[in-house]
Order: C-alpha cells, then sequence, then structure tokens
DNA sequence: CAGGTGTACTAATACGAATAATACAGTTGA
DNA sequence: TCAACTGTATTATTCGTATTAGTACACCTG
C-alpha cells in the first residue's frame, strides 16, 4: 500500500512531494524496513504524471539512504529506518528552535507558548 | 536606511524575498511607520536587479497593508504597524502549533521541548 | 522645468520542472 | 525459456513563471 499523494497545483515540485511523502511514512512507521514501494511505472500511472518525475524522486530518495533500488526488482524502505527517524527528531527540533527564537524576538510571551505546548499535549493523547 | 537584501540563487522568488525582507525590518522595529522605502529604481540598481522586480514586491506589499504608494512621491510603511505586527505573531503562534504538533507525533519527549524553549529564553536575555 | 517618484504595459529571455519517447539490462514466475 | 515485470539512462520537447528589457505616462518637488 501507498499513501504517497501529491498535488499537481502546488508550488512545490511533484518530485518533492513524493520524496516527503516516502519520508512522511517511514518516520510515521506506514512503511517499514525493506518494504518495498510502488514501481516507477506504477506510481506514474496510479498519480497520472510521467515515470520520469518518480524515477527523481526514488533517485533522490537513494541517494539520502531512504531507500535502496534493485534493478529488476524494485525499490524499498531502507533496512536502517532508526537512523532516518534520529535525522528527522533532529530536524524538527532545530527547526522549532529557531521558531521560538523568532517568537520570543517577535515580543511573543514565553508563558503563551508554553500553554501552547500544554494544549497541544493534550490533544496527542 | 534598508535592510534589504536578496539571494538571487535562491529557489524562492526575488520579489518574494524582497516581501518578506520589509516584512521583517516592519516587525523587528527597523523600520517604523510612515518611513519611506528605497525608491523602485534605486533599490533596483542597489540590488542589481530589475525595477519591474521591485515594483512587483511593492504591488504585492501594498495590497497587503504593509506599505502604502504615493505617485510622485515614493512608497512608504503603512501607518498602522501594530495590525502587521499583530498578524505577524499569530503567524508565528501557528505555525509552532504545527510543529510541536509534529514533534509530539515523532515521540519527541515534551520535557524536551520545553528545556529547548527554556533554553533559547535565556539566550534572548 | 528638470529630475525624481510610482504605475502600466508588452515583449523577450531564462530557468527548471515536467513530459515524451525510447532503449537497455536485470529479475521473476509461469 | 520467455513474457512481463523491474530500475536505469538518454535526449528532446513542452510548459509555467520569474525575471529582464524597454518604453511610456502622470505626479510631485525643489
Amino acid at each position: 500500500m501507498s499513501i504517497i499523494v501529491v498535488d499537481v497545483k502546488s508550488r512545490i515540485p511533484i518530485y518533492e512531494q513524493i520524496i516527503a511523502s516516502v519520508k512522511d511514512s517511514v518516520v510515521s512507521g506506514l512503511m517499514t524496513a525493506d518494504e518495498p514501494l510502488p514501481s516507477v511505472r506504477s506510481l506514474a500511472g496510479e498519480l497520472a504524471i510521467n515515470p520520469n518525475t518518480i524515477q527523481k524522486a526514488y533517485s533522490e530518495l537513494e541517494r539520502q539512504g531512504i531507500v535502496y533500488s534493485v534493478p529488476g526488482r524494485g525499490s524499498f524502505i531502507a533496512s536502517d529506518t532508526a537512523s532516518i527517524e534520529r535525522q528527522h527528531r533532529e530536524k524538527i527540533l532545530s527547526d522549532l528552535a529557531a521558531l521560538v527564537d523568532e517568537a520570543l524576538k517577535s515580543g511573543i510571551d514565553i508563558g503563551e507558548i508554553k500553554s501552547l505546548i500544554e494544549n497541544k499535549k493534550e490533544e496527542n493523547n
């Protein structure tokens, strides 16, 4: 099963949307280690886009170590998803730090930020 | 004085960079109400880009109520910067909420987020 | 009135994403 | 064995849009 969706009207290139979509599936646990991705041609058919665009996305994912491809067999999620998830968490924390920085510089009260977090914690239970 | 800088190599359109730059100057207090912006032609000369690109940025800024333009005189920061700053804070809080949401979904401990905020608070003193 | 300002318009250019059309080599399963 | 799948590679073309280019007009200021 593939949860890969794209929005052709988005300003974000389709191949980048695919990359993000696969990454999301990995970090959310929807796709697990060594699980096969849809083939270049079948996914192109599903999404009604050109196979070359899919290939470009898969190539980049392979370059980043998110997937590995075997000619004749297919493309698969990397065996080591732990490091992918770790990288993902690091990126979120880094983004979060930058945003909190900007918030404080904009004069947003730290209490407001804290309560926002508490609310989010409630939702995620 | 103008703190407007652009990176022609960025994937972000130059006119959007200018828009963001002006907004930043307003919310950071570098530019205040009714202060004149550099003229379309002079800024184009400074940044070595086409005047049309500057005009496009200024037009959009005017549409958003960030600046107002007077033919023959120039372009100026809006008189009411308070609402601009409010909008900015709201956007930050909204972004922050989304990011915290994603962090919690990624299994990041809430304590880690809190300590991150405390650290940032220290830095901003 | 000269020289600055914003504004408007059309055309041309540049760049990158996406498509299109093939071709080749490896794997798989009937 | 071989048809049908897989990834990979290559080249050319299309397309959208940001950017440039050039020009013109009306307004304001000293």
